[in-house]
RNA sequence: GCCCUGGUAGUGUAGCGGCCUAUCAUGAAGCCCUGUCGAGGCUCCGACUCGGGUUCAAAUCCCGACCAGGGCGCCA
């Protein structure tokens, strides 16, 4: 059908004949000369009909009522000669730009109606609105970038491939019809028409596949995997998305990391060029929630929070005092002189306004407001300096180690909520300050996370990742379980968390503590875990594992606002797929044998 | 469930109580033009999300709904 693509003719082919297919993105009509910028996945290739230069009439009369009845985006295949053009007209911008191919037949192959958004990019013309493109997903992706991120995402996942298939593991599918569990996320349920009034879940992910692949001597397993989760969606999470989800026997936790750090160190190889510094940097959870206010920190700026309750318990300062006495705690963050005394009119500026602004900013994150103080000639001033003894702004001065023009920021508040908002905080200012400009990637380790946490409303007993997680002791053997550590690992980049891992119990006996610490019956056990335990106690191996979020990994590495904008046909915010208007009723008849027709009664009125 | 932001021609926007018969660009339709490459020139088409309210007067202010996005909760 073609002889080239559009992005492959040089000056090499000149005097070849040729035959080109694809979309007609730009036509200039000189009124005789007709030039038109041929389009397809590889490059653009002008296209031209030269009546003049042509010797048979009725091939020129035949292409001039061609060329009317088609417009923009419309598909056709020419046939023509490659020749150079004309002096001083080649485009340099476009690799094809030297040649160009002189049209002597042409082919409508088919028609576009007029669009409803432009396909061209075109200076100033800017996107249209996000749920027209998902409407039209088909035209978004002829878009340049948006079939660059899509490659970009192949690149990516085939390098993972490439790496892991190199290291010995093995590729295996798990099922994406199975057993709702009670732990995690809502499941998305598929109805049973063989056995009615029961119903699959969608996969959270292949976890326990993974592990019972492990049970099977499968030894090392990946696997790209569609996860899904029926969860409200934010710019960073879908209803289903992609994990490369990984799994070893008879590794510990350096392995794993070990094993991610030289995965991600080739892609980073073949899509960059650029050696990626491994291994990764640890973070302790208690670091990361005491220094960053967050378990995903981004380290790539300074701006690290401080606790400094010790320091101004000693202040006569009421609002600390209030925080205090109900067990609250300062959190303090030194804004460094370079960010404050930017050039005046600088909108990166903190100054006096700026610190007002923040104020009420912090109103609006839930605290009472932030407190300031800032170093000048030496000596801590602000408006409530006065109730800060002496001893106590020197203790201050020394912790947040205050240079001339700093500024202090002060957080008061449960040591959670001073915590989370002191990270809020953080990001906030890298983003007005402008900090991240010009800053490489950067993938840090967070370890060192507790195995269970406490619903801070019903005092119930959860765990911090998931219960497969291996406690890092013994259970039941004194002390408190409820405070032990899990052989977890989050890997984040640049403050995201784009994956989750950790060693697995592979003790059935461990694994069942864990659930009854969960407040899970053993009767509930049984039901709900009763075939793993089983699986576990056939000789599992010791193993463990980790899931890479791979929409966000690419996303990230692009840089771009949302991970819609890697994956080729997202959901929107309400789950819906906008092009072919999922989810849609269905007849009554197929509820019928689902057994399902009362809920369909429901939708009456 | 809650909070925030925004809804103006096919698309992207301006206007934010009377200068609105609503701006500009792009597009579509048509005409002109032989070297452009976002071609150019001319003509023409086309819009205030919906429902209440305030007002002499509403695209503009208020209330509610709907739609979209961002966030909180949620996401083991």
């Amino acid at each position: 059908m073609r002889t080239h693509t559009c992005g492959e003719l040089r000056p090499d082919h000149l005097g070849q004949k040729v035959t080109l297919a694809g979309w007609v993105r730009f036509s200039r009509d000189h009124g005789g000369v007709l030039f038109l910028d041929l389009a397809d996945a590889y490059g653009t290739t002008q296209v031209v009909f030269d009546p003049e230069a042509m010797e048979d009439r009725a091939a020129v009369e035949g292409l001039e009522s061609l060329f009317k009845t088609f417009g923009r985006e419309s598909v056709i295949s020419v046939h023509g000669i490659v020749r150079n053009r004309v002096e001083g007209t080649e485009d340099a911008r476009n690799p094809t730009g030297q040649v160009e191919v002189f049209i002597e037949t042409a082919e409508l192959l088919n028609r576009s109606r007029p669009l409803p958004f432009e396909v061209a990019e075109q200076k100033g013309s800017l996107l249209p609105g996000e749920d027209l493109r998902l409407r039209y997903r088909y035209l978004d992706l002829r878009r340049t970038e948006m079939s660059n991120n899509l490659r970009f995402r192949h690149r990516v996942i085939a390098a993972a491939r490439r790496y892991l298939d190199g290291a010995g593991f093995v590729e295996v599918e798990t099922p994406t019809l199975t057993r709702s569990t009670p732990e995690g996320a809502r499941d998305f349920i598929v109805p049973s028409r063989i056995t009615p009034g029961s119903f699959y879940a969608l996969p959270q992910s292949p976890q326990l596949y993974k592990q019972m692949l492990m049970v099977g001597g499968i030894d090392r397993y990946y696997q790209v995997a569609r996860c899904f989760r029926d969860e409200d969606s934010r710019s960073d999470r879908q209803p289903e998305f992609t994990q490369l989800d990984v799994e070893m026997s008879f590794v510990d936790e350096t392995d794993i990391q070990g094993l991610i750090e030289r995965t991600l160190a080739s892609m980073w190889k073949e899509i960059y060029g650029k050696e990626l510094p491994i291994p990764f940097p640890r973070v302790t959870f208690y670091d990361a929630m005491h220094h960053y206010g967050t378990d995903a920190p981004d380290v790539r700026y300074g701006l690290e929070l401080n606790d400094v309750t010790d320091i101004v318990e000693r202040s006569n300062y009421e609002i600390f005092h209030r925080v205090l006495s109900k067990g609250g705690r300062v959190v303090c963050m030194n804004v460094k002189a370079e960010y404050t005394h930017a050039t005046s009119a600088d909108d990166t500026m903190v100054g006096r306004n700026e610190v007002d602004r923040l104020i009420e900013w912090a109103k609006g994150q839930g605290m009472g407001g932030l407190t300031w103080m800032r170093m000048i000639e030496g000596e801590l001033t602000s408006n409530i300096v006065k109730y800060f003894p002496d001893d106590v702004r020197a203790g201050l001065i020394e912790r947040l180690d205050a240079k001339e023009g700093d500024l202090l920021l002060f957080l008061a508040g449960s040591e959670i909520a001073a915590l989370k908002a002191g990270g809020e905080l953080r990001r906030k200012l890298a983003r007005d300050l402008r900090l991240l400009e010009g800053k490489d990637h950067q993938f840090v380790w967070l370890v060192g996370c507790p195995l269970f946490q406490r619903d801070p409303l019903t005092g119930q007993l959860e765990t911090f990742h998931h219960p497969f997680v291996r406690p890092d002791g013994c259970l039941g053997e004194g002390g408190d379980d409820t405070c032990m550590g899990g052989r977890s690992y989050d890997l984040v980049l640049d403050g995201s968390e784009i994956g989750s891992g950790s060693m697995r119990c592979h003790d059935p006996e461990v694994q069942r503590q864990v659930f009854r610490l969960l407040g899970m019956s053993d009767e509930k056990i049984e039901s709900d875990f009763g075939f793993f335990l089983e699986a576990l106690s056939y000789g599992a191996p010791p193993h463990g594992g980790i899931a890479l979020g791979v929409d966000r990994l690419v996303s990230i590495m692009l840089g771009t606002e949302s991970i819609r904008e890697v994956i080729a046909f997202p959901k929107n915010k309400k789950f819906q797929g906008l092009m072919d208007r999922s989810p849609a009723p269905v007849e009554e008849s197929r509820l019928a044998e689902l057994q399902l027709l009362s809920l369909a009664g429901d939708e009456e009125e």
